[in-house]
Order: structure tokens, then C-alpha cells, then sequence
DNA sequence: TAAGTTTGTCTACCGAATAAACAAAGAATA
DNA sequence: TATTCTTTGTTTATTCGGTAGACAAACTTA
């Protein structure tokens, strides 16, 4: 049953469109926030004052006179609190500390060569001291923690299946709450990446985004109607698992002909391996095509291709205002990116076409790491403004 | 930006909620109401007598006593108006006048050898007046005409692109409006199936539904977090160009191996006329299969194995709790679905398999007619209740 | 210096939800 | 049958948040 509505609900709401317009366009005067809102003034003036009474914003100097008194400017409290993001990927994790603007104040890479749950976690848990003391004093300290994985994670932040790290059934979230008892959110990397894209990155306009992550597997993010679409369980995206070629290759996960066994930074990786280039990065690989290596180039290109043709069919599945591609992938992007275009010129329906925007990632390996702070910072206010509610009753 | 919220909107959405419970309960007292919503016993009662001035719900009789007073029973007042909805298909329409309840109490169907827009159009109206026609006489007359069509269709319903029809950018929303000044509803013949599965069919308790409509073609309709999930331009769930064999036959839509291609009723009739089984309708297949012949009984399984080959894809992609075939196909359904479930069980990942359903359209033939007059109904309760809101001002 | 403008606060008022009192109508029990 | 208890639905007093408009403060412009 839908919610009951009351006047307890209408400030609520208000005062979180408040602080949501602060957060958008500080530095902001009362008097603007009444326009831009639609609120009267009265209500703007009494819902600041709680705001900075929770220290949540506060006052600084005014801003220039319009012919008239000057207007006096509020600013989000960006300092009020910090997250700990965390994008755990197969071979380094990478922590941040950001403020609730989402700004990075302290960043750590920690690589790692056996994926072992015990060793991770041993890394995991010194990351998150480390930032958690570098962290600075403040109103509402560290807010939330919150971690992108690399497999398949429920709505309650279980993960069932990280493939590429050997791990079923790890109950993250519970541990880390347990151990810390803040905020926890512990989210598939595609997911978060496409949200951070969204709130941060290439899609800050777009409601209708959807991001592939390309790696050693393929992994898919959707942002429907402006927010993240996990599906029933929470198990959406599985595009790396969609049939390109009916009786194609078998895969592990037991479907045949999946999108990743022609699409994914590992074919390119075993292509090149065959070609003799054993060992290689995709990044000595990129180097190999700046050098003019025909072969490494011919290789790109073949794998822009398989990948626009799974691109085309999520313009066609969705209809999405954008398709960004991210993680590792994009190291390539100047040897790909044509190849992926000039299949979705050929191939896509040109109704889906017309509208559609292609990009990579502007985050690049930031990406999911600001996915999971904006999710951080995000919940923070939610519960913030909710609690206060509550105290009011 | 998002809305301001003041005790009229509180006022507009409380109306809502009871009206919604009633539809959803009746008959239902006003005690039941206050308990089911958790509003206050004065404000439901406030709320019904306009509702019922506004002659949306009815008192009728007392209910049973649980030990005191009996119940004032409530009723929707589902005579109140009335809405026309059709499906318009590649070789008939079928119209039906509904109730606000959803309540068929006129049904007709009209064949056409030619789909040109004129004759079709004619068709058209002379379906809408003679169902106007038989509408009794009620407080709202007809609320809504709407019409699925076997084609792209924007935001605003114009029809860009019906390939089996022949026409192209028929704006048939605006011309119906004019004609008739009701409100209109123009959709895709899939989401409508999908929507009128969700409301009235298989698919009730489900919020994540995922309709496939089969026929000449394939069109898909997107249940997302219970509401219909369009896209950007609504042009989502062209799933049938989705391509399932890389470089396979060629699409007149452009792209390759498209499901359709393989998935379809087309193909099926067209592999009936190598076998010497020409211009057999589906129907005259089933019983050929009926009779035992086995290299039908093959055709059968074969699309029912390519089916199953987009089922998965859709399995894995959007993780939906249900997944509905809907449209001519299914009057093969004893002999496909089988098919559809084997492949389906040996592809389809265990996570995303575990707790998805699979079904045939539960309103068969009346799917999209029954999503159309959802739509119908739903506009009408919304702008009603809305309006309401504004004589009070 | 005076008039006009903009900002932000304050006050009176309004409207909707709520709690509680109350009346109506029935059931249960002695 | 009479009394008490229950449930339903209405009415009344209260609370709370938003709004309009008055007002003072602070600034610009002429």
C-alpha cells in the first residue's frame, strides 16, 4: 500500500527539495531558493534556519546587490561529513576518502596478486582504517562506507558470486556493518559506475543511461527514469550473458554464445597471446598499436565491432538518451571507439539512433569508486532529513 | 526540478489513496479504510463524502457486524463513465467499450484485407461511434479512447513507423483528439499487452513483467518497478532487432540477425511452405500437429528453441520477476512452450532463473485491448481527482 | 536626500490531518 | 428484557505547516 500523506510529510519533503536546491546551485541566497522552489518565502527562511542549525549548511558574506539589499549566501556544509569508497576490482582495490559534495580528499590504490576472501579483507579493512583516520573532524564523520564489486550482488548487499575473485556467498555488507556501524552499501561495479557517470560524470543530464563496463567480463549498469534499475533480486545488467551468436561459444556461466566470449578486454588479451604477444597489458597492447602494429590494430578493431553489436542491441532494448563505456576497456578507446561507432551507424535502427549519445567514461577508473560515494552521500541525506522528522514528532 | 508539497497536494493524494483502496477492496467501509491506509478515521469520512458527491464510489447497504454497529459499505462507482479501447492489428481491429472497472460490456471485431490508412481510418471511426453509441448513459460519458498499434509510437502518439501496416508519421493521436475531444491514448501494441497483463492478467502481483508479443513480428512491453518503462522517445523494447546471431540474415530494419528473424510467426509460416504447408494460418498448423505430424511438431519446437533463445537474454538483462508470451502465438503454446522452458532451464543463469515465472498471456487475444482500456481508466481517476483538486482552490 | 528595490523576518490566517468525544446501531450476556 | 460492550461514523477542538502580506533592513538609483 502507498504511504499516507500529512504535514509532517509535506516539510520533510520541502525541506529535502531545500536542501537539494542548495546542494545544486550554491552559492544561493533564500530569496532565489523561494523562486527556483516555488516555496514561499516564510518557508524557505524557517527550513534554512533548521538546516543550519543541523549544521547540514551554513551562512557565508552576501552575494552582489540586484538594486536592492543584499542577499545573504548559504552554502552546503560540504565538510559535514566524509565517505570511504571503495571499488574493489580482481587485482587492486582503490580507496577514497570524498567530502559530501563528493570531492576526493584522499585516494589510495592497494594491488594485490592473490584474490584470496581472508587476504582482500585484511587489505579492505586497513584501507578503510587508513582513510577513516585521515579523515578530518566533523559535524557527522564518516557518514557512510560503501564498496563496488566485481560479481553478482542481492538487494540486501550479499555478495553470491565473484567469479574472477573465487568468491560465493560473502556476506559483505553484515561484516562490514558489524565492524564499523555506519552506513554500508556494497553494490555490482557496473551499477555504481553507471551512477557515478550519472550524478558525476558524462551522464549528468541524461536519465536514460546505460553503461557498459568492459573488462575481463562484461558487466552493465542501468539508469532508467533517472535512477538505478536492479531488477527483482537485484541481479540486472547481466548483459556480458546475453546470446550474440545462438550456437557460439559455450561460456561458464552455462548460456551459449554470450555477449563477453567476443567482447571483453580477455578475448583481446588470448587474441593477442596468439598473435605472440604473451603477457601483455591492454595498455603495452595500445602502445604496440601506436607503434603501427597492424596486426594489434586489426585486433581492436575486431573487438569495437563485437562490442557495437551489443551496443547496438541495448539502443534498441532501451531506447536510452546515452551509452557510456567504461573501466579498463577505455585505454583503447581511440582504436575501439570508431570501430563501436561505425557498427552503431550501420546497424541501429535509425528512430533509436537519432537521439542516442555514445561516450566513453569521463571518470575513467573513477567511475564506480564516485558511484558508491554518491550512493554514500545520497543515503546520508535521505536518513538525515528523515531523522529529523522523526526528533520533530 | 521536483515538486513543492502544501496540504492541497496532501488533500489530492489522501483522495487518491482511499479511491485507490476502494477500487482495490470494495466493498470496503470507511472503518476498513482508515485501518488499511492508517489515516484517520475523520479524514477518510471527509474524503468519501466527496467522492461521493463526485459520484466516483457509491454507498450501497450495511455489511456484517463484528460485534457493534454494521458497516456502511462502499462500492466504485464503476458505471460512472466508460472507455474505448481498441487493438488494432495487421488484418482486424478489435474494440471493446469497458467500464471503469475494466468490464468488456461491448465487444467487436472487424476484418480488413487493406491496411491503407483511409480504409483503415474509416474502420476506425465507424468502431469508435458505434461502441460510443452503445455506451448507457452515465455521469462521465466516455472517459477516454485509446489504441494500440502494431508500430513505433512516440511520447505524444504519433504513430512514426507500422511496418506491416504501411504507414508512416500518422499523427493519430491529435486526429482522434479532434474528432472526439476525450482524452486519447495511443501506444504500442506490446506495452499496452504488457500493461494490461500487469493489470488485469498473469502478471497482477508482479512489478518487474517483461511481455513479448509474438506474432508477424516481435515487439516487447517493459515492466519496470510497476510502471511502464518507454525509454527516451518510447521507442524501448525493440527487442525484436535484437541481434542473437552476429552476422546473421539481414533485417529490412538494417541491422543483423535479428530475434524476429528466427523467432517469429512469419518464420514459422514460411518454413510451413517449404514443407508444402502454404498459406496455412497458425491455427491450421496446430492441428496438423494435432494429427501427428511429426515435421511440424519439429517447426513448433524449433521456434519454440529460438524463443527461448531471447527469453534468456531477457532473463538476463532485466532480471524480471515474470516473463509473459503474448499475441498469436500463443495458440501454439502446447506445442512451444516446452521448447521455450528447455531452453530456457539449460541457458539461463541459476540467480536470475531461481525466481523468475514464465507464462502464456492469461487475457490471450484481449491483452493489448485490456492495457489500452487500463490506460484509459487510470488517466481518467488521475485528472479527475486532479481537477477535483483545483475547484477547491 | 528621497524614492525605489530586494532581502529576509514576522504575524495573522487558512486548510488539512489528528485525537478525542460522542451518537448510532448492533452484539453479548446476565 | 435490560444492561453492557463493540464497532461505526460524525463532530469538535487542536495542532501544525504553508501562505500572503506587512514590515524593517540594506542597498541602488536619480
Amino acid at each position: 500500500m502507498s504511504q499516507t500523506w500529512n504535514q509532517h510529510v509535506v516539510k520533510k519533503e520541502n525541506k529535502a527539495l531545500v536542501l537539494e536546491t542548495i546542494k545544486e546551485h550554491y552559492p544561493i541566497s533564500r530569496a532565489s531558493i523561494a523562486q527556483v522552489t516555488g516555496l514561499n518565502k516564510g518557508t524557505v527562511s524557517s527550513l534554512v534556519s533548521e538546516l543550519i542549525d543541523e549544521k547540514l549548511i551554513h551562512e557565508s558574506g552576501t552575494g552582489k546587490s540586484s538594486g536592492g539589499r543584499r542577499p545573504v549566501m548559504l552554502f552546503l556544509n560540504e565538510s559535514a561529513g566524509f565517505t570511504i569508497s571503495i571499488d574493489l576490482g580482481v587485482k587492486s582495490v582503490l580507496g577514497v576518502l570524498t567530502d559530501l559534495k563528493g570531492n576526493i580528499k584522499q585516494e589510495k590504490r592497494v594491488h594485490f596478486d592473490d584474490p584470496s576472501l581472508e587476504g582482500v579483507l585484511m587489505i579492505l579493512y586497513s584501507l578503510i582504517d587508513e582513510l577513516h583516520d585521515k579523515a578530518p573532524d566533523s559535524e557527522y564523520g564518516i557518514v557512510g562506507i560503501g564498496i563496488g564489486v566485481p560479481g553478482v550482488v542481492t538487494n540486501d548487499g550479499e555478495i553470491l558470486l565473484a567469479p574472477n575473485l573465487g568468491w560465493k556467498k560473502v556476506a559483505l555488507q553484515q561484516m562490514l556493518f558489524e565492524k564499523y556501524q555506519v552506513p554500508i552499501t556494497v553494490e555490482n561495479e557496473a551499477n555504481a559506475g553507471a551512477y557515478g557517470e550519472k550524478v558525476f560524470g558524462v551522464g549528468q543530464k541524461s536519465n536514460e543511461l546505460v553503461y557498459a563496463s568492459i573488462s575481463i567480463g562484461i558487466g552493465v549498469g542501468l539508469i532508467l527514469d533517472g535512477k538505478l534499475y536492479k531488477g527483482l533480486r537485484g541481479f540486472s545488467g547481466e548483459l556480458g550473458h546475453m546470446t550474440i551468436e545462438k550456437d557460439g561459444k559455450h561460456c561458464r556461466c552455462g548460456n551459449q554464445g554470450c555477449w563477453e566470449l567476443y567482447a571483453s578486454e580477455q578475448v583481446l588479451l588470448d587474441k593477442a597471446a596468439q598473435l605472440g604477444l604473451e603477457h601483455q597489458s591492454i595498455k603495452e597492447l595500445v602502445s604496440e598499436a601506436d607503434n603501427g602494429n597492424e596486426q594489434v590494430i586489426s585486433l581492436f578493431e575486431d573487438l569495437g565491432d563485437y562490442i557495437g553489436v551489443g551496443i547496438t542491441n541495448i539502443i534498441h532494448i532501451f531506447n536510452p538518451e546515452q551509452v557510456v563505456i567504461g573501466n579498463s576497456i577505455i585505454a583503447a578507446s581511440a582504436y575501439i571507439l570508431p570501430a563501436i561507432e561505425k557498427r552503431i551507424e550501420k546497424n541501429t535502427i535509425g528512430f533509436n539512433k537519432d537521439d542516442v549519445q555514445f561516450n566513453a567514461a569521463k571518470l575513467k577508473e573513477h567511475s564506480t569508486v564516485m558511484g558508491i560515494a554518491a550512493f554514500n552521500v545520497e543515503k546520508f541525506f535521505q536518513t538525515s532529513v528523515h531523522n529529523i522528522q522523526l526528533e520533530v514528532n
